[in-house]
DNA sequence: ATCATTAACCTTACCGTTAACCTTACCGAA
DNA sequence: TTCGGTAAGGTTAACGGTAAGGTTAATGAT
């Protein structure tokens, strides 16, 4: 910057408040100091920018698996919202596993982000609580703490659950297994609340031991799937915690000669681009994952912008947003 | 930190070094120094710290579609490998869009990341040239510029396509059509010598009426499969640039009532993790992504340490990984 | 002619660290 | 006793910006 300055023959605050369309400036220096930034190839440091202002401009995302479609398509939305409001992101992934977590967040205190993404893993809420203490801002995606209040964005887990246990019970079958998540996970307990309410509807009970808990990858989807079948055969669909874990199943149920969907109706969860593609399609629940990481993002930037401002509502005001989610019956 | 040093009565200089682990401190103080440090929840500042070591701490990774599985995967080996080391990464996504290229690397030199890891939009060279001008390490992946000598992490393409398209010539099928990527785009260059020369080995012309090019998404794929399927049905395979088009072939093909794989066999790419769960699973050639992704930022980080040595070298020495790809064959 | 106003700058201090250099007390050797 | 060496610190300046407040010359009103 100082080059700059030395070049156009001004101060360097001359040069700074040319780049930060401040008051105070003529147009005609502003020119040529822009041009100079431009012959210079100067670009401004946002380390030192970010320390006097002491705003950072960066935003911390952490989530518990980014190889995961729902998750990277979650980020694509984040970044592109970031991106256009000249923000940064450091991304940070936690494998689910709640001691990553704590350190990324360690880490990200110390980048002195402006605020934080958090996809949590739900095993301990220690962590929320201390953004809380600390008073940093922060936003839950995907999941939430229902005993905990904060800001979130999710989906309407429980609507499409309800919606994809309900195809089923009206194609006729009466013993819908549930392969669901770990139970810890807050997606996973509102989509089973779906799939009970479904049943409840339709006069009801849902058998007990047709609902496990626990699955995540597509190999939890095969073995919990040859569990069940095992000691229990007597079920005709299966509503799977995803299409991940959907997959699982069909593989599962290939290799033991079942016919889809003739012997065994299989429905996931989350919309993946491929299960539409297969040769009998899968349906899913499909979920705003790049609307919900854009929207968290927005109420992000309002939570930074209006810091100060919390006490006028008292601070307890929350974003508490679901956005809605869609059954694709796929037929 | 002042505030550390008060507690403990000693300067901040004596806080710093007992952070760093630098010599002249005492154990007594640095162990009193920790306790503080612990006690009073100070995290130190990486924007003050960089600025004064002129190092942030902090690398540039720019993808073209973090939605995209592949891209994903290899940005987890990469965020992994990246907090084993003590950095932090921030993401950019270019969509495949040069100007978000150009804009994310300007973003990231305001950041003054240390390094950036790069998946190149190849329509257009002029990123990698500034940043080779202005010496700026950097690490391309997945993508390299056969005319630009630079560091880069691929996996072997031409090898994995070679054996995919002679998986295919061994089972008798001599008309491969091969839906590829877009022209410019370096992994789809090598996979096109990789069917070559399967198909010279074999000692046969491939059509070249059956090679296109430009498919990235599945919806590529099935429009690229109509139009071919639509002038010339004389093929009997079909070789896809990646699963996702691969998918896109199968659904069209399944619209058509072609039986997969009596009617036409069809070969994807990458590896995708569900393609090994259809009903007839997809052929695929895996690609250690996350390798790739850990292996660049281990050469990027060379460069950074190594930076005022690359004279040692004549400062001509490149770092060019090619990984192994394997051909699944699924039977 | 005098003074207040204002546009357009300049000066200074500070953000939180760390590198480089200086200080002090103590110890053993000459 | 005097001196050099060393361990364990302290002091200062600088990294590259920006906020706050001071300065200057021109302008206009009185």
């Amino acid at each position: 910057m100082e080059d700059v300055a030395e070049v156009v023959g001004v101060s360097v605050n001359t040069v700074s408040r040319a780049l930060n369309d401040k008051p105070d400036i003529n147009s005609d220096t502003k020119k040529k100091i822009l041009e100079a930034v431009e012959k210079l190839n100067y670009h401004p440091n946002r380390l030192a920018r970010g320390l006097r202002r002491q705003k950072s401009g960066i935003i911390g995302v952490i989530v518990a698996d980014i190889a995961n479609p729902y998750f990277s398509t979650m980020v694509k939305g984040l970044e592109e919202e970031a991106t256009e409001r000249d923000y940064s992101i450091i991304l940070q992934d936690t494998d689910e596993k709640y001691q990553n977590e704590v350190d990324a967040i360690e880490t990200m205190m110390e980048e002195r982000v402006d605020g934080i993404i958090l996809s949590p893993v739900q095993t301990e809420a220690g962590t929320v609580e201390r953004l809380k203490e600390q008073h940093i801002p922060f936003v839950l995606v995907a999941r939430k703490f229902s005993d905990i209040p904060t800001d979130y964005v999710i989906s309407d887990e429980r609507g499409g659950a309800y919606h994809a246990t309900k195809f089923l019970l009206e194609k006729g079958h009466e013993k819908v297994a549930f392969i669901n998540g770990p139970v810890h996970n807050s997606s996973a307990l509102d989509r089973l609340k779906g799939y009970r309410r479904a049943f409840a509807e339709n006069g009801v009970e849902p058998d007990e031991d047709l609902i496990t808990h626990g699955a995540v990858s597509t190999e939890d989807g095969s073995r919990f799937f040859k569990l069940l079948y095992e000691k229990e055969t007597d079920f005709s669909a299966v509503f799977a915690f995803s299409d991940f874990v959907a997959l699982g199943v069909l593989s599962a149920a290939h290799a033991k000669d079942i016919k889809i969907p003739d012997d065994l109706e299989v429905v996931g969860y989350d919309d993946i681009e491929f299960t539409n593609c297969m040769s009998t399609p899968l349906p899913s629940v499909k979920v705003p994952k790049r609307e919900m990481g854009r929207r968290a993002l927005d109420i992000l930037l309002k939570r930074i912008e209006f810091k100060g401002k919390v006490e006028e509502y008292g601070g307890e005001e929350r974003f508490e947003v679901k956005l809605p989610t869609e059954f694709l019956e796929r037929s």
